[in-house]
DNA sequence: TCCACCCATTCCGCTTTAGA
DNA sequence: TCTAAAGCGGAATGGGTGGA
């Protein structure tokens, strides 16, 4: 069998993915699954996409490699075998235990001294410097960068004090679990290394040297068009984890051996629900729910408000307590939100908490703007002063609400759409300082403030002419979801069809008859995905996608207005009774 | 005076949740 | 893919107490 790095990291999920593989079929293409995971993190999201459309996003992937295959012919010289060179992706081969082991190494770069294996990884490397750690309030970095490469401390200052070594183990560790943020490309790196090393390509009288190419997270675009060194930083940063991947070697060897152990056994037996599984994420296992059916019920208790795998686990395989309703008193009593939603599964009770709701509403200063934003954010940042996956607003909503329930769909609504790719800030901003008046005062309300508040800021960073302006608007946002979860042990409001949720995915439905169906955008991705590919778009239908853009975005803030409605209202029924 | 022990508080890392 | 905030639970810290 021919076993590619994403199906033998497939394969070693569990004992039983090999069996499903063989009875199921699999059931994502991998290349679609991969260029999906890159670029959304959800299948669902991109249905609507055309093919031109898919190209354009997969090619901002490539852009990065080639970014990184131009940074390494600087820094390191020789010679680059990559996307461009005429065979592709160098593509090397390995025969162990009866099976052909397959790789495509993204750069491969020999130079007189030696032979460099990079792999490109269309993330940023702020997950890297997380590793570092903190002993008696001081900072100590994991990896520290010389010359534009990141090396491991070990390697530069080699003898670390006893309590620090300690720390600094522990840290190190991460990169040897293919489940961590990091580690997984550590690992990526470590299977290419296994591979290559075994292949014919391999050169043993050579040096060589394994590098992991990363987004720099402190890397600010200076605005041309090409990308150079700026205030000493590159967009690329480079992981030397040559000793890394050699320590890896041996464990890569055992999960080679694992797999094939698996693949012989055609071992389907129960399987717990595990961390591999990945469940929640985008690299979550395609047979989840054939192993995990009750996943696809209604109330079953992974709905259980901050309950983590090892909770669903536990309730549903160990006890056998698959759907909340299956809760006995003991597991009920652990979480105050566990009794509330097993209350209202079973009781059908709604659960509104009318002192904190009053006091959330009173809080609330009119007009009431309610604001939304569209964002897009490029791998390789497009404009001056971006970041790597830089969030730039191109499109905004504003619904005004003058008075309470004073508010029309098409009167009291103004937006701003970007038509083309050039920077927007400028008119983001003169929009916005336009339309909201807080002079008299006023609350600008969001859904799930975090990102409203963040944009705002990094306006406030690109254009410090009018910081102050912008800080005032952050400084009035609240936040409507506090109206909803609240703060407390309990939420101010819920109902079962909220299903332990308060995404406004979730919370529309549950409050309200309004319905994203049958709209050709529908959620914020696609909006971002809908910008990033305007250049293809047919020029026929680019009004009508536009329009389709603004519809959503109108919607989403009409939707605020309706919930800020539906609150009202909950309290005037309780203060009739 | 020292130290073991208990309990309360703080710190820290990890996970979950939400937005695009 | 990114980010921040919040919650959780375990580890670390620190104060108080009592016995040697």
């Amino acid at each position: 069998m021919r076993i590619s790095k994403t199906r033998f990291l497939d394969l070693l999920r569990c004992p039983r993915f090999y069996d499903y593989t063989q009875s199921v079929g699999d059931t994502i293409d991998p290349l679609d699954q991969d260029i999906l995971e890159h670029l959304t993190g959800d299948a669902e999201d991109l249905e609507t996409l055309t093919k031109a459309q898919e190209a354009v996003l997969n090619g901002l992937h490539e852009r990065v490699e080639r970014e990184a295959s131009t940074w390494v012919r600087q820094r390191l010289g020789g010679h680059t075998i990559d996307l461009d060179t005429s065979g592709g992706q160098h593509h090397v081969e390995r025969s162990v235990h009866g099976h052909v082991w397959t790789a495509e190494l993204d750069i491969l770069n020999p130079t007189d001294t030696g032979v460099h294996v990079i792999e490109v990884k269309a993330s940023t490397t702020s997950e890297l410097s997380k590793l570092d750690f903190k002993l008696n309030g001081v900072y100590h970095p994991v990896f520290v960068k010389n010359n534009h490469v990141h090396k491991l401390v070990e390697e530069t200052a080699p003898y670390l004090e006893t309590a620090l070594q300690e720390k600094y183990l522990k840290a190190r560790k991460n990169l040897f679990d293919r489940l961590h943020k990091v580690g997984r490309h550590v690992y990526d790196l470590a299977f290419q290394r296994f591979v290559y090393e075994g292949s014919i390509d391999y050169d043993s009288a050579k040096a060589h040297t394994y590098y992991l190419a990363l987004l720099n997270k402190d890397y600010h675009h200076d605005g041309q068009e090409t990308y150079d060194v700026v205030n000493g930083e590159h967009v690329i940063s480079l992981i030397d984890l040559t000793t890394i991947t050699e320590e890896l070697q041996s464990v890569v060897a055992e999960d080679v051996r694992q797999v094939v152990d698996y693949i012989d056994q055609h071992d389907n037996r129960y399987q717990n629900l595990i961390k591999a599984c990945q469940k929640g994420t985008p690299r979550a296992c395609p047979y989840l729910t054939q192993c995990n059916p009750y996943l696809k019920v209604d109330y079953n208790v992974d709905e259980l408000m901050g309950s983590s795998y090892k909770d669903t686990a536990r309730f549903a395989h160990q006890e056998s307590k698959p759907m909340i309703a299956d809760l006995d008193e003991a597991d009920r009593s652990k979480k105050p939100k566990w009794r509330m939603q097993y209350d209202a599964i079973v009781h059908d009770t709604i659960h509104v908490d009318q002192a904190s709701l009053k006091a959330f509403l009173s809080h609330l200063e009119y007009p009431v703007y309610h604001l939304d934003f569209e964002s897009f954010a490029a791998p390789l940042p497009r404009f001056k002063g971006e970041k790597p996956y830089q969030q730039h607003v191109f499109q905004v909503s504003l619904h005004i609400e003058r008075e309470a329930g004073m508010c029309d769909n098409t009167l009291d609504h103004v937006e701003f759409l970007a038509e083309d790719h050039r920077d927007c800030r400028h008119d983001v901003v003169a929009f916005l300082l336009e339309h909201i008046d807080l002079s008299a005062g006023g609350t600008v309300l969001v859904w799930h403030k975090t990102f409203e508040r963040e944009r705002l800021k990094e306006l406030a960073l690109a254009i410090p002419k009018y910081a102050s302006e912008l800080q005032h608007i952050r400084d009035a946002v609240v936040d409507l979801k506090d109206g909803f979860l609240g703060k407390g042990a309990l939420p101010i409001l819920y109902k079962k069809a909220l299903h332990g949720k308060y995404s406004i995915k979730f919370v529309l439905p549950a409050y309200t008859s309004i319905t994203y169906e049958g709209m050709a955008i529908n959620n914020g991705l696609l909006a971002a995905t809908t910008y990033a590919t305007y250049p293809v778009i047919d020029p026929a239908h680019f009004d009508h996608v536009l329009d389709a853009m603004r519809t959503y975005c109108k919607q989403d803030t009409w939707a605020m207005v309706t919930l800020l409605d539906v609150c009202r209202n909950l309290i005037e029924q309780n203060s009739t009774d």
